[in-house]
Order: structure tokens, then C-alpha cells, then sequence
RNA sequence: GGGUAGUUAGCUCAGUUGGUAGAGCACCACGCUUACACCGUGGCUGUCAGGGGUUCGAGUCCCUUACUACCCACCA
């Protein structure tokens, strides 16, 4: 990529817009990053890769959320370990998506050429795709850039790519080899529309209302005497070769073996006895070993004729006699009507029911006996369940492991032949004379076996996800032996939504055992789906899906990364909506105009003192920085904490609770008075500390709001070049002290504010203020009194602040605040209704009256003291004591005003 | 038929190892205080789905019921 103009890197002492505008900003960010590489894993340096194999996206549209919202999440962690100083390396792709791109490219063929595929031919067609894909990949590659996305590019891979390729050979010759790839008949799941075998996975239920046919079939040589059988599928009656009934079923104990005529038909078929019926309805079941697959296993137990009666598009073939041609609904509707009219139709019951559909079609499946390639999957399945049990392989959250350990303990054989032209074809040779063997070779000349040259290659392709279970690996180079390879494998973090567990989670893992001895990552962290605002799926098909690409014009990509990340933990669906973003956006603003504020003042030739030094000497700090210091430091402590655990989520609100509430709403505003003095020391030593702190702050949100932390730290005085690479802060020491006092101080100050709001005084008149704090905390508010004058609003000539006072004024609105009782009066003659304030008091009387009561029926409880550990109990007492001396200070004051 | 989640303020969601419920939005009031109206200050709102149990103490642990969502499953 053609890098533009390289951003400033020092944009100190330079002036800020009043509204921070995203769309430029991340674009150039953007472009410095990729260009100075810091995509790129760096060398080693002995602490451990951290690596992330991008679930590549499929190559047949536009970015929706779901994707919006992995590469928010893996982003988060990739520039969260890039400042931990690790190598990492974040591998981007995109899938070819088998069936899918096939149908995607089919349908634009059919609407730009009017033709099919087969109309159009293999290879044609195939030139089509390729067109397509290499379109598209590029589409979602830049809407990627667009999010921000830190993957290192050069790395870029496609699942169709020549490496992967080679890979896929490899690897089903090795399983081939080792007999773990094999051909068998059996019933399958055919898809008419695609005109594929899918395996199970790729079927969905969906629950249908249709009929239950009752049909008699009539025994041979006893005039009369018929049995009924029930169906909901009666077009497949044209290939039963019996009917089922159970052994011990006293109903027809006297007709095992005897013979049916098939109705319409007219073929005699056999009454078996089989286990596999339920002795439920009429205990009878017709039996077509072709298409059902129950019946299938019937048919091999009896050794039952299979008689095939469908088309592969589904229509009905020769087999079928006069209904030959008949799509199969319409032969239902046929056969039925038939049925009827010959007397054979008993009754029709509606009946819901599940209906098998192919997932990628949208149409119903058929089940069909056919000839596909298959893998045997205990050899694979164990050693990949033991992995999780042994605690190789973790989840996040963790149920997801229960999920993965039933689906493995249950596996079957996984059908991987697919009857479509898209994807990695067959590595299987046939000669003339009946060889068949596998290859790793792109192409074969002659047959391994005799020699001959009269050879072709089976004509199928492998199911998309044998070629994403490659993904960890083949990505690295497998099967060259790379430095990529050594450094990068086994990976560290597979981050994926929990819908393609069994799909795609499942199999990179059996896989990343069997070829490379090692399982491919050791953490998974699945997120959920993204929903709309009621709850529902975002689809195309609805019309209720919110563009990201949309979503980010309007309000930023890190307003819409910061929507997605704190929108919902790992595992758990989000219900999306603009609002949440335009709420993201305003957080991006309010980081903006803060470093605004901040560097409004800066002279950017007075050298600051450091953070570290400043922290060094914390106690010497006045009251106000010691408290947002200690607070930084315990932030800092929390949010590692929390990305450690995988919470992207709670650490997000922690900062945006710190960012908005601690520093903007009481750091900055109580900095401002030393901001304005006219001492340039004072005024440069609260510089510090807010440059200091903001400067930290920012590279713990940078995982989150990348270009934003990235533009506005540039303003800032600042180390190294980018903010990207700056190291991840480590938490200093937290002075509880200073904590203590200054919520005190905030308590008073935010009673003040109450007491003015309740008046309806304006918020920014200055008023008269009394405070009557406890000894210990007396000093605190004398040695503050500039930032209480200043925040709570209070004249400063006026305010007097006591431990002691003889006579409280009677005019005068009083709080006693909760923590501390510090009590404040505020003489505001002609504002104060007395009766309302009495009313007011007595209300608070009646509150705390009630708190007392609690607390203290609380300690009373027998057991509670003995038991309880002490320090509940401390707390307990501590908490009434302050309850009784608020309740005494309110009775006395109310006592003066009467 | 199995299984897994969820049910907390009007809405969206937090609630770490059980200690007596919170944030944003919305709403109401006041405010253009020299960063921000994409703002500030203050306020209002809860039988933490229902029932039972364990415990000195349960939104948090156990059992149970209801509803919602999703996953798995070859009942004609």
C-alpha cells in the first residue's frame, strides 16, 4: 500500500479542533502504522510470541458486525500484547467459502449472463469465481483498514492460495494413506439445490407444519386384510421394498413374512420385523433404504433391495414409472391424489413436524444412498478430546467446553466429498484399469500403480472446512518446515464466534494433533452474535442489519470498537444500537477536549517533571494528585487484571468510568486553580500531573480507541514514536490516605451542590458556606478550601470551616454528609422556607432513624457477632456509630429551628 | 427428547471469592463557570422472575416452577 503524507509525529503546542473529527484521523494513523511496520512481529527477544490466526472471512460480500466485532475483539488483545513488548504476529485471511461462493458466483452468473453453471462449463465457471473472490477479497480487506485492524499483511493468506493448497494435499494423502480417508455408500444428505452431498453439520432442522398420510397396503393373498403405515413424505412409497413392523407387536405377529402390494406400484415387498420400530401409531412403518435413514440401516439388516426413485435435482427418475419427471412436490401432490382416488389414501392428519434443510440452499434435503468420501474421525476426535480434558486447550467462557466435549464424544464420520466445482478438488487418480490412489502432487501423469497413462482425477471437491481446519498451520507454510513455522506454531488465541465450534474450532483442533503433534492454540475465546435493538438476528434477508462501514462513518471506528467491546462479554449476544455508539462517540469527544484543555495551557519549551519522578515523591504531592495517582494506579491494576482474564468488557467500563468521572470531573476541575496561578512552578507542577496521568490513561485505552489515543498523544509530551509500540504501564503505589480524605472532600462538595440544587439556587452563585468537620478532617478542608470554594461553588471571603460551632445560624440549609458527618450549613436568608426544611429534616431523620434500626437489629441477630469475620463486624459497628452521630447532628439542628 | 444460557431501575446492561444493589440512555430541575451542550450540576425510579432451602447474612450457593433464547437429537 502507497503510504500518504506521514502524520506529524510531534504535534505538541499545536492547536486542537473543538470537536474531534474521527474519519481523517484514523485513516492517517492508520497508514503510519502499516508503514513503519509495526504490524509486523518484531524479532525475538525471549519473551514468548503472542499469536492470533485471523478467522478469515468469506469472500462473498460486504463487512457485516459479526465482523466488526471479532476484529474489535482481537485487535484489543493483538495491541494490548504488542505494548507488552511481545512479538506478535496477527495472521490475516479470507476463505473461498466452498458451497457458498459457489451459489454467490452462480446466482451473478445467472443474472449478468442468463446462463448456468453448467451451461457456462468447469472451467468457465471456475475463471468466474476466481474473479470474484479476488473482487471481493480486496473490498473487505480495505474495510478491515478502515476498523483498524493491526494485522500484519504481508502474511496475507487465502484458503486457495497455492500453500494452503499444497497443504490440503498433503494432508489428505497422509490420511489416506494412513486408511483414515476412505469411499463408502451410504445414505447422505443431498442437497437438490446445490446438487451436493453435505454433511450433518450443514443441515438445520426447522420446524414445519404438514400432513401425516395414512396409506394401507394391502396383503397379499388375504383379501381384505391391509396394513397401515404413516408417512409424511409419500412420493418416497414409489422405493419401498417393505414395511417394518416391531417384533413382539401383537398386531401383526402372523404377517412376518408374508408379502405387501406396494399400492400404485404393484410390487410385492416383504413385512419385516425389526427392533428399530416403535411399537407407537400404527406400529407399521414403510421402508425405503434409498432415501431415509433409518430405513437404510432396516434395509442392511434384512438385506433389502435399494431402489433409488429421485433425480440428483430432486425430481423423481425411471424408477418411478408414471411419475418419471415429476419434481418431488408435485409428485406428492400426485401420488397422494392417486392414492386417494384407488382408495388406498386411509386419512390425512396436519402435522408439525422438523424438516431437514440444507443450510447454504435454503431448500429442503434429501437423504440418498450415494457413493462419498469419508473421514474416520475417533483416531482424530480422542486425542482432541483429551486435549480439552487435560487442559491444553481452554475455553472462554468456559461452558463452551462442556459443548465441545458432548459434540466430541458423539462424533461420526465427517463426509467430506462435496459435488461442486469451487474449492480444493479431490487429490484422487483413477486409471483404466481400476487403480485409485492419492497424491500430494498438483497433477499426475501416470498411474502409480500400473503405469498407464489413461488417468483422471475424481471430480469432486472437499468440504470448505477441511481446508479451514488447516488454517493454523497452513498459513505458516506446512508443509515446508518455515522459520514462520518454528516461530508462530503452536498459536496462542483463537478467537472466533461460538457458532462454528463444532465447524471450524473442532477441527483445527483434531487436525493441528494429528499432522503436527501439537494443538494449534491454547486459549479459545468465543463472543457472541450481534442482534438488533429487539433482539433479532441481523440479516440481509430482514433488512434490519446496521452497516459498520456506516456505523463508522457517522461516529469513528473506535466509537463503533468501544460499542462492541462493552457492549457484552465473551459468549453472550449484543443487542446493537446507534445510540450506544453515538454514546462511544461522545467519550471519544470528551478524551478529545481534556487533552484540549490540558494542552491549551502547555508552554511546549517549559520541560515537565516525569511521571515516574512524580510518583517517586507521591507524599509530597498536594491532596488532589496523590488521590488521582493512586487512582490511576489501582485502574491500571484492574484493567491488566481483566485482560488477563479475557474481560475486554469490564475493563473498557472501568476506563470510561475513570476517564469521565475521576479525571474530567474532579481531576481537571480541581486543577484549575493552580492552573491560573500566577506561580509558574505551581502552575507547572499540576502540568504535570495532568499530562502525566492522561499520557498513561491512553495507553491503557489504546487497545480499545486505537487512533484516537494514538492522535491525541501525540499533543502530549511524550516518549518514543508512536504510541502503538509505547509500553504497557504497570501500576505504582496507591496512597490510601490521600483517598480517604479526598472523597471526604468530594462528599462535602457534592452535599453542597444537593443542598443549592434543592433551592433551585443557580448552580454557579456563589453562597455563604459553614463547615463543621471532625478534628481530623478539619485540617483537610482548611488546607482545600480553594478547590471546595471552586467546585462546590462557595464564596470564599464568607466560608469558615470549624470543628466547633457554639450557634449554628438558624437561616440556613444543612447537610450532614454521610461518611464523615461533616456538617454544612448554608446561610441563605430569604431562600430558606423553614417549614420545607424542617420537613426536609425530619424526613432525613426518619431515613437514618430506619438505617439505625437495620443496623443495629443487624448486630443483635444471635450468631451474627460470633460468627460473622471481624472485620464485617468493624464495619458493621463503624457504620452504625456514623449512623447515630449523622441522626445526633440532624436532631440538634432541627431543634434550633422551631 | 436431551443440554446450555438468560430473567436486576422505563430501555441497554454491570455486579469480582455470599456482607445488605450500580452505570449509561431516557426523564425532571438548574446552568452558555475561560476543555467539551457530542457539556456541567443535582434529582427520580428497583418485592434483583416466582417459591423453597443452606447461612449470622443470598442478586450472588443449592433445589424447584414459569417464561425467553440458543444448541444437540434418524420418531414414520
Amino acid at each position: 500500500m502507497k503510504t500518504t503524507q506521514e502524520p506529524n509525529a510531534n504535534l505538541v503546542g499545536q492547536q486542537m479542533e473543538k470537536t474531534y473529527s474521527p474519519t481523517a484521523t484514523e485513516k492517517k494513523w492508520y497508514e503510519f502504522w502499516e508503514s513503519r511496520g509495526y504490524f509486523k512481529p518484531i524479532a525475538d527477544n525471549g519473551k514468548a510470541p503472542f499469536v492470533v490466526i485471523m478467522p478469515p472471512p468469506n469472500v462473498n460480500g460486504a463487512l457485516h458486525m459479526g465482523h466488526a466485532l471479532t476484529m474489535s475483539v482481537e485487535d484489543a488483545f493483538v495491541r494490548w500484547h504488542r505494548m507488552l513488548g511481545e512479538p506478535v504476529l496477527w495472521l490475516p485471511g479470507s476463505d473461498h467459502a466452498g458451497i457458498n461462493g459457489e451459489l454467490v458466483v452462480e446466482k451473478e452468473v445467472a443474472r449478468t449472463e442468463h446462463k448456468t453453471k453448467r451451461e457456462l462449463g468447469r472451467e468457465e465457471f471456475l475463471k468466474r469465481v476466481w474473479q470474484w473472490m479476488d473482487d471481493y477479497r480486496e473490498v473487505i480487506n480495505n474495510q478491515l483498514r478502515v476498523l483498524g485492524v493491526s494485522a500484519d499483511w504481508s502474511r496475507q493468506a487465502f484458503t486457495m492460495d497455492l500453500g494452503p493448497q499444497q497443504a490440503v494435499r498433503t494432508t489428505f494423502k497422509k490420511l489416506y494413506d494412513e486408511g483414515l480417508i476412505y469411499q463408502a455408500e451410504r445414505i447422505i444428505n443431498w442437497c437438490p439445490g446445490s446438487q451436493s452431498n453435505l454433511s450433518d453439520l450443514e443441515v438445520e432442522m426447522k420446524e414445519e407444519d404438514g400432513f401425516l398420510w395414512y396409506i394401507r397396503y394391502p396383503v397379499v393373498g388375504e383379501e381384505g386384510r391391509y396394513i397401515t403405515v404413516a408417512t409424511t413424505r409419500p412420493e418416497t412409497m414409489l422405493g419401498d421394498t417393505a414395511v417394518a413392523v416391531h417384533p413382539k407387536d401383537a398386531r401383526y405377529a402372523d404377517l412376518h413374512g408374508k408379502l405387501l402390494t406396494l399400492p400404485l406400484v404393484g410390487r410385492q415387498i416383504p413385512v419385516v420385523a425389526d427392533e428399530g420400530v416403535e411399537e407407537f401409531g400404527t406400529g407399521a412403518v414403510k421402508v425405503t433404504p434409498a432415501h431415509d435413514p433409518l430405513d437404510f440401516e432396516i434395509g442392511q439388516r434384512h438385506q433389502l433391495p435399494l431402489i433409488n426413485v429421485l433425480n440428483l435435482d430432486a425430481s423423481i427418475n425411471e424408477n418411478g414409472g408414471i411419475y418419471q419427471g415429476l419434481d418431488r412436490f408435485e409428485a406428492r401432490k400426485r401420488i397422494v391424489a392417486d392414492l386417494d382416488a384407488a382408495g388406498f389414501l386411509v386419512k390425512t392428519e396436519p402435522y408439525h413436524h422438523n424438516v431437514p434443510y440444507s443450510e447454504r440452499a435454503h431448500v429442503p434435503i434429501e437423504p440418498m444412498v450415494s457413493k462419498q468420501w469419508w473421514v474416520k474421525i475417533q483416531p482424530l476426535s480422542e486425542p482432541a478430546l483429551q486435549a480439552y480434558l487435560d487442559g491444553r486447550i481452554k475455553f472462554v467462557p468456559e461452558r463452551f467446553g462442556k459443548t465441545y466435549q458432548d459434540w466430541m464424544e458423539n462424533i461420526h464420520d465427517w463426509t467430506i466429498s462435496r459435488q461442486l466445482w469451487w474449492g480444493h478438488r479431490i487429490p484422487v487418480w483413477y486409471c483404466v484399469n481400476g487403480h485409485q490412489w492419492a497424491t500430494d502432487q498438483e497433477t499426475e501423469t501416470t498411474c502409480q500403480i500400473c503405469s498407464t497413462n489413461e488417468i483422471w482425477q475424481d471430480p469432486d471437491v472437499l468440504d470448505t472446512w477441511f481446508s479451514s481446519g488447516l488454517w493454523p498451520f497452513s498459513t505458516l507454510g506446512w508443509p515446508d518446515q518455515t522459520e514462520d513455522l518454528r516461530r508462530f506454531y503452536p498459536g496462542s488465541l483463537m478467537e472466533t464466534s461460538y457458532d462454528i465450534i463444532f465447524f471450524w474450532v473442532a477441527r483445527m483442533i483434531m487436525f493441528g494433533i494429528h499432522v503436527m503433534g501439537d494443538v494449534p492454540f491454547h486459549t479459545v475465546y468465543l463472543h457472541g452474535l450481534i442482534r438488533d435493538e429487539k433482539g433479532q438476528k441481523m440479516s440481509k434477508s430482514k433488512g434490519n442489519g446496521i452497516d459498520p462501514l456506516e456505523a463508522m462513518a457517522q461516529y469513528g471506528a473506535d466509537a463503533l470498537r468501544f460499542t462492541l467491546l462493552t457492549s457484552s462479554g465473551p459468549g453472550v449476544d449484543t443487542k446493537f444500537s446507534l445510540q450506544k455508539t453515538e454514546d462511544s462517540r461522545n467519550f471519544a469527544n470528551k478524551i478529545w477536549n481534556a487533552t484540549r484543555f490540558i494542552v491549551m495551557s502547555l508552554n511546549p519549551n517549559i520541560r515537565l517533571e516525569g511521571f515516574e519522578s512524580l510518583q517517586a515523591r507521591l507524599s509530597e504531592l498536594p491532596l488532589a494528585d496523590r488521590w488521582i495517582i493512586s487512582r490511576l494506579n489501582k485502574l491500571t491494576a484492574d484493567v491488566t487484571r481483566l485482560l488477563e482474564n479475557y474481560d475486554l468488557s469490564q475493563s473498557g467500563k472501568l476506563l470510561y468510568d475513570y476517564i469521565w468521572g475521576d479525571f474530567c470531573d474532579w481531576y481537571i476541575e480541581a486543577s484549575k486553580m493552580r492552573l491560573n496561578s500566577p506561580d509558574p512552578q505551581t502552575k507547572a507542577a499540576v502540568q504535570a500531573v495532568l499530562t502525566g496521568v492522561l499520557e498513561r490513561t491512553l495507553r491503557l485505552l489504546h487497545p480499545f480507541m486505537p487512533s484516537l489515543t494514538e492522535e491525541v498523544w501525540h499533543y502530549l509530551p511524550h516518549e518514543g514514536e508512536a504510541l502503538i509500540v509505547a509500553v504497557w504501564p504497570s501500576a505504582g503505589p496507591i496512597d490510601t490516605e490521600a483517598v480517604t480524605q479526598f472523597e471526604a472532600l468530594k462528599e462535602a462538595i457534592s452535599e453542597i451542590r444537593n443542598a443549592k440544587a434543592e433551592v433551585k439556587a443557580e448552580t454557579n452563585r456563589k453562597v455563604k458556606a459553614i463547615i463543621v468537620a471532625k478534628p481530623e478532617f478539619k485540617p483537610i478542608f482548611e488546607r482545600e478550601a480553594d478547590i471546595l470554594v471552586r467546585l462546590a461553588g462557595v464564596d470564599a471571603n464568607t466560608l469558615q470551616i470549624t470543628d466547633q460551632l457554639d450557634t449554628p445560624p438558624t437561616q440556613a440549609l444543612t447537610k450532614v454528609t454521610e461518611n464523615t458527618a461533616t456538617t454544612i450549613y448554608l446561610p441563605m436568608a430569604g431562600l430558606v422556607d423553614l417549614d420545607a426544611e424542617r420537613a426536609r429534616l425530619g424526613k432525613e431523620i426518619e431515613e437514618v432513624r430506619r438505617e439505625i434500626e437495620r443496623s443495629k437489629a443487624n448486630l443483635a441477630k444471635p450468631g451474627f457477632v460470633e460468627r460473622a469475620p471481624a472485620q464485617v463486624v468493624a464495619t458493621a459497628r463503624e457504620k452504625l456509630a456514623a449512623a447515630q452521630e449523622r441522626l445526633a447532628k440532624l436532631e440538634a439542628h432541627l431543634a434550633t429551628l422551631v
